[in-house]
DNA sequence: CCCCCCCC
């Protein structure tokens, strides 16, 4: 850096609107290197004085900015005033739609000092300050900016302002397929870089889970929601919900596996209690979000599972925590019709033997649309021992250990994991030979050979007790299960 | 604003 830029002690850090172009949404704050700008242009959003907009400036180069809207009282107190001088401690630069500038929406920041006597201004040239653009600058390439971010470049500042946000987007993206509108306009966030406090961003993520649209009636009054869970290119993941109007809306075109450019959307702290991703914030979208369907995408994010063994699964029996399963399907029932004790409605469900290399076995009850659709799929190919693998499922005690799926719950089968490869070969060269325990009768008679016994009921599972697996399957009538009590 | 998740 330039020391004949710096002549006063308090000032602004060389080059800083630069730095904030050049790394518009910064990963993690820690990774935000010295920022110090000038406050100039300070003034009320409309007349609230609660939110603040001003124009950040190092004395060559400007940007249009806010500041965090808790920082107003600062502002009205007098400790931060036009012309002062703030370190910028976290931050996102936005595209603002139809015009060439970004917009620096301060998240964080600290007041180096409450005002300077006048505005700074470095001896550049007339065309280099400011943030007003020529649209005849030319295009940084891709070394340039690579210089750019490495600080050495020795190019006016000014042509960074100049990258706009289709360049942006081809270079993170490379030779990403043609894309999509919203792309063309808008920056891509990193899912990890959303926070309530700024709106103003697109994300680009596959629909990973996709819950059923439902109704609900409660004390607050009744709608319809439906929840999806949201992965981007970084592994980052949140929880995204719909109600009513949005969600009747969005529920056809979100579909699992496909990838969206989305935004127009809210963010909130999530209820811990209900977390079903690794994200401090979920996510709300509107009837007015923009969901806009990406054809043609490369990155492929796997889901994420959780795998518990099955002779692990003891310790969850009736908690909260969800499990996520992977085992070979030993079993699969018929369709059984299940009246519901609190309305008497009839739900259609299917019960599914599956073991895994601990040797031992656990019923899944399938419910709904997986007993009818996944169920048939695993009932017509069960004689290959199929693998599933099976996200979020509730544990409960019936005969020691059962499983049961959700309504958020995922089943695929032959999954493309290591988990299969690794399943596969067990089954093959012992398992398919082995007589194994239902999970649950191991917690009567850990050490029974036989262990076909629970300790709630006197079953015994079919698989354990022959090795025909067609055996079972259409032997009870599905009226006689929903009548029997 | 949901967050219920069924049956033996």
């Amino acid at each position: 850096m330039a020391s004949d830029q710096v002549e006063i002690r308090k000032s602004v850090t060389p080059g800083a609107i630069s730095m904030l172009l050049s790394n518009s949404s910064p990963d993690s704050p820690s990774d935000i290197p010295e920022i110090i700008v000038q406050v100039v242009d300070l003034k009320p959003i409309g007349s609230s004085s609660t939110r603040f907009t001003f124009t950040a400036s190092d004395g060559k180069m400007k940007l249009k900015a806010m500041l965090p809207t808790h920082f107003s009282s600062e502002i009205n107190s007098g400790k931060l005033q036009n012309l002062g001088l703030i370190r910028i401690l976290d931050y996102t630069c936005n595209s603002i739609p139809n015009q060439p500038e970004k917009a620096l929406i301060v998240t964080k920041c600290e007041i180096v000092c409450p005002s300077l006597d006048m505005e700074i201004k470095s001896d550049v040239k007339k065309e280099e300050t400011g943030i007003t653009l020529k649209p005849k600058q030319e295009a940084l390439t891709k070394s340039d900016a690579k210089k750019e971010e490495l600080g050495v470049t020795s190019k006016p500042k000014q042509e960074m302002v100049t990258k706009s946000a289709v360049q942006i987007v081809h270079e993170q993206h490379g030779n990403a397929a043609p894309a999509a509108r919203l792309a063309m306009t808008r920056r891509v966030h990193p899912l990890a870089s959303l926070n309530p406090y700024q709106g103003n961003w697109t994300i680009k993520v596959r629909l990973t889970n996709k819950g059923n649209l439902r109704s609900y009636r409660n004390a607050r009054g009744e709608g319809h929601v439906f929840n999806v869970e949201l992965t981007d290119e970084d592994g980052t993941q949140i929880q995204a919900t719909m109600f009513n109007e949005a969600a009747t809306k969005f529920y056809p075109k979100f579909e699992s596996g496909k990838v969206y450019y989305i935004s127009k959307g809210s963010l909130r702290v999530a209820n811990k209690q209900f977390k079903t991703v690794q994200n401090d914030y979920e996510m709300t979208l509107n009837e007015n979000s923009i969901v806009e369907e990406v054809q043609g995408e490369a990155f492929v994010p796997e889901t994420k599972y959780n795998f518990v063994r099955i002779d692990r699964l003891g310790a969850y029996v009736n908690g909260r925590e969800l499990v996520d399963l992977i085992g070979i399907v030993q079993n699969v029932s018929s369709t059984l019709s299940i009246r519901r004790k609190s309305n008497n409605d009839t739900i259609p469900k299917r019960d599914i033997t599956i073991a895994d290399d601990s040797n031992k076995t656990v019923n899944v009850s399938f419910w709904n649309d997986l007993a009818t659709d996944v169920g048939q799929q695993l009932l017509d190919m069960v004689d290959t021992s199929p693998v599933v693998a099976i996200k979020c499922l509730k544990v409960g005690d019936f005969q020691g250990v059962s499983l049961s799926t959700l309504s958020r719950s995922t089943v695929v089968i032959n999954p493309s994991l290591p988990e299969t490869k690794k399943l596969r070969s067990w089954y093959d060269s012992e398992g398919k030979g082995t007589s194994m325990a239902s999970v649950g009768s191991n917690l009567v008679s850990p050490n029974s050979k036989t262990g076909s016994r629970s300790m709630y009921s006197d079953r015994v599972f079919l698989s354990q007790i022959t090795d025909d697996p067609t055996l079972g399957q259409d032997k009870v009538r599905a009226d006689e299960i929903a009548n029997k009590e």
